[in-house]
This record gives C-alpha cells, sequence and structure tokens, in this order.
DNA sequence: AAAATTACCATTGACGCCCATAATTTCCCA
DNA sequence: TGGGAAATTATGGGCGTCAATGGTAATTTT
C-alpha cells in the first residue's frame, strides 16, 4: 500500500471537479471502491482524504475498543463517519467536491492536495501556505517528541 | 541494506534528468518501489535522499505518535511528508527532479551526489564545494571543543 | 422543462519508455 | 603487470502514452 507524498495543486472547473493527482489514485483505488473517502479535517479548513480501507480499518478498531475509549468512539462517529463521503472518480480520475466541504475548506480555484502519509489533505493554495509554515513551526519546536529523533537533520 | 558512500557529480539534461550512481541505486531499490524518495534538506540549499522504506518508517513513527486525529501528529507530517517527492528510475536509472527541488537547492547544469550513510544529499557542485570547506573548518574547531569536553567528563 | 448529474470525447503538454552512442569500469589473459 | 575485450554506466534524443483540463451529449431528478 503507497503511501501519500508531495504537494499537487491542480484546478477546478466550472463543474466543481478536480483531477486528483495520479499518484494518489494508485494508492487510493481498491477492489471495494475505486474512489476516494473525504471529510472536513477536524479544526482546520481542509479537507482530508484517505482510502476507504483505512477509514474502515478505523472504525472497526474504535469499535472493538470499549471503556475510556467511549468518547473518541462517539467523537469520531458523529464528527468524522457522519460527514464523510464517498466520491468515486470518472473515468479520468477526478471527483466532485460537495458543497459543503468547499465551504468548509474555502476551496474555490484551485485545490492544492498534500500528502501526509497515510492520508493525505485538499487545501486552497493560499490557506495551505499559511498553514504549512506554522507547521513546520511547530514541528520543529517538538521535534524531540517524535520517537526518530534526526529524521529531518540535512 | 546498503550505505551511501562517496561522492559522485552527474550532468543534467535538458530534460532535467541526472542519472542516480548506480552505486546508490543497488541501495534504493525494493520491491515496493523502483527509485528514491527525496526532499529539501531543511537549513541547506540541497536536496535530501533515502529509499522509500526509510520514509515508510518515518511516515510510521508519526502515525504512532498520536491517534489519527491528533494536531500534532497533522504537523508532523505536515512539515516532512508533504515536501517529499517520490521519484522513480528509468530505465536507465535516471530521475526527473522537480522544479522545486531545483529552485531549493540551486541545482542547474550539474548535480553532486553525497553519500552520507543511511541517507545521502544532492548540491550543486561548487555550492557544494563552499558548504564542505565550511564544515571542515567548523569540524575541526568543534573536535577541539569535543576532546576538552570528553576529557573533562567521563 | 430546467437543473443537475453522469458518461463520453478532444486537446495539449509532460512524462515514461525505448533505442543509440559515448564514456567508464571490470576483468581476464598474454 | 599492462593492455584490451567485455560489461556496466552515463548521456542524448525520438516518440508514444497518459495525466490534466476543457467541453458536449446523454440521462436523471424535481
Amino acid at each position: 500500500m503507497g503511501l501519500f507524498l508531495s504537494t499537487i495543486t491542480n484546478r477546478m472547473d466550472k463543474k466543481g471537479r478536480v483531477s486528483v493527482p495520479a499518484s494518489f489514485r494508485s494508492a487510493l483505488s481498491t477492489k471495494d471502491f475505486n474512489g476516494v473517502i473525504c471529510y472536513p479535517s477536524p479544526g482546520v479548513n481542509s479537507i482530508t482524504g484517505c482510502s476507504y480501507e483505512r477509514i474502515k480499518q478505523i472504525s472497526e478498531a474504535i469499535d472493538a475498543q470499549g471503556g475510556p475509549f467511549d468518547q473518541l468512539r462517539d467523537d469520531f462517529s458523529t464528527a468524522i463517519l457522519s460527514d464523510s463521503h464517498q466520491l468515486s472518480f470518472d473515468s479520468e480520475g477526478r471527483i466532485h467536491i460537495p458543497d459543503e466541504l468547499l465551504k468548509h475548506s474555502l476551496i474555490k480555484d484551485y485545490a492544492t492536495f498534500v500528502g501526509q502519509g497515510s492520508t493525505f489533505q485538499i487545501w486552497d493554495p493560499n490557506k495551505f501556505e499559511k498553514y504549512k509554515s506554522k507547521a513546520r513551526a511547530t514541528a520543529s519546536q517538538q521535534r524531540n517528541k517524535l520517537k526518530w529523533g534526526n529524521i529531518n537533520q540535512t
């Protein structure tokens, strides 16, 4: 199963369609479903995308737990699952982004796909630039919390 | 898994392709992906290259950081993974370096591959010479400090 | 019937794949 | 040990395919 890497910006057409980057598509399509799962990213103005496989696994993992995870399960099912959309590719590999997600992400003319390993996000290009500088700052501050050490040292 | 050693300079062609040194290639190709992962080296004008395996491990380390919806996980993956590019070898073992990375590294006609053990860097030859002399100077200073430090400690 | 969605088709520019040649390196034998 | 043949690597370019984008026709919905 491939990772989502790099940042690619594509154009929205008047009908509200965008091409999902080909490199992402290959990591997304499964036998079950030829498309992508999208939901509003919690807390930030972007859309999170992932494979059907992943949302299924997370859902099952949470169901399997009880007790202290009740709250998490609640949050997850209401906040994520209820707002999730199954967006299938057209024959050219494009998706149609629903109004609800467009509104949440403030995307208009261009959509920036941002690889995050096992998931990705979709941003308005300008909004993403701002967010990225903040993320960089936080990441380098908290770098020691990552149990890897000097990943991004030169 | 082999190490990246020694320094090799190859020519960029007009299409923006370079041969990855054969000795590096053997350490890079895996069953998952026949190519190299590249990202801007933080803080310096060069590109860092590593194997797909390595970036996968990094991605897993980030995932282990927190839950699927953890903000810090989000910041880490944005800062580290969104600038990483998956560059696959053509049949002659060349890669195409994206504009973004060319710009960051100031590479134009020649690319110098510098082995650093588990990763390597790609430099403009001239920039690398300058960097190296500075690094040497610093290193010999540091060496003195280190020596004293070691003696004082223990 | 108007609006909205879905399925198809067309263009263009970039990229992957292939072949050819030049420059190295390796290796074998005189 | 040198010298040269063979294999590997580096470089250059042509061409076909595919990704991205735009548009039109068919189909459904209300």
